[in-house]
DNA sequence: ATTTATACGCACCAAAAGGAGAGTGACTGT
DNA sequence: ACAGTCACTCTCCTTTTGGTGCGTATAAAT
């Protein structure tokens, strides 16, 4: 089966795959796990307070829940230093990485399409706003 | 600069592109954006009741707010047959099917990668689950 | 006259997400 | 003796999200 975009559609998709996927999308999809994602390919290892710092505006709840759904996941590996005051390091897996990767498609799908959408938002508003 | 994995990143991000990116994505992201966009990718136009049916088990809150959303940002036509009881079709614009596209190495890695996944949240289950 | 069908809008409510701020444990520097 | 550091955790509190059910218009069918 093809779309009329002319693009392979899967002709079924395992309901049970589908649902993971989904999920898995969900989450990665999220503000801070992007940040988070971001700031780790860029800097490499990173501690707990720095990541905080680098990606602005995380409160440490939200931090800490979302360091920890990554290495959940095997996203990012977590490397405690039993020292005090506590050291805990932070890297991203192969696994983070090939996931950033595929992300960038949509990054760039965004990036060149953007003016689109601003130019279908225009029009719907015009369309719709004031009518 | 280049991330220890070897891929490009682009050195400065433009932060309201990158604001704008991942408002547009976070949307996408959506549970219902996706299934309505797959729904529409199979079987190309199709109406409001129709739409509900298909994704299974959305609200009718939820199916009009999302289809707006997407009509709004350009991904959709909405099409209105002045007639009783009232008719509106809707289908994928180019944009909205370029946007599947895009998509598409998400869900790939998501489907190559979800064993993984898994794999890594059995092992850190058995670290901290009862530990 | 009453029911049915369609595509919604609106008001209300429950659940979930997320922020703010205080507390903790143990050592180190003053 | 006492404040400071780090990586949290815990408890409120507010905001957001999403579901349910009701209302609506109008013509055709019963």
């Amino acid at each position: 089966m093809r779309s009329p975009s002319g693009r392979e559609i899967p002709d079924e998709i395992d309901p049970i795959l589908e649902e993971l996927v989904r999920g898995i999308i969900g989450q990665v999809a999220d503000k801070w796990t992007m940040l988070i994602l971001e700031v780790l390919e860029e800097h490499g290892t990173l501690r707990f307070t720095q990541i905080g710092k680098l990606t602005g505006g995380i409160s440490q709840k939200m931090l800490t829940q979302t360091l920890r759904q990554m290495e959940r996941d095997g996203f990012v590996q977590r490397t405690v230093y039993p020292v005090i005051p506590p050291k805990v390091e932070y890297n991203l897996t192969e696994l983070g990485r090939s996931l950033g990767a595929a992300f960038c498609a949509v990054w760039e799908w965004a990036a060149a399409r953007h003016a689109d959408i601003e130019a279908a938002r225009k029009a719907f508003e015009e369309r719709n706003g004031k009518a």
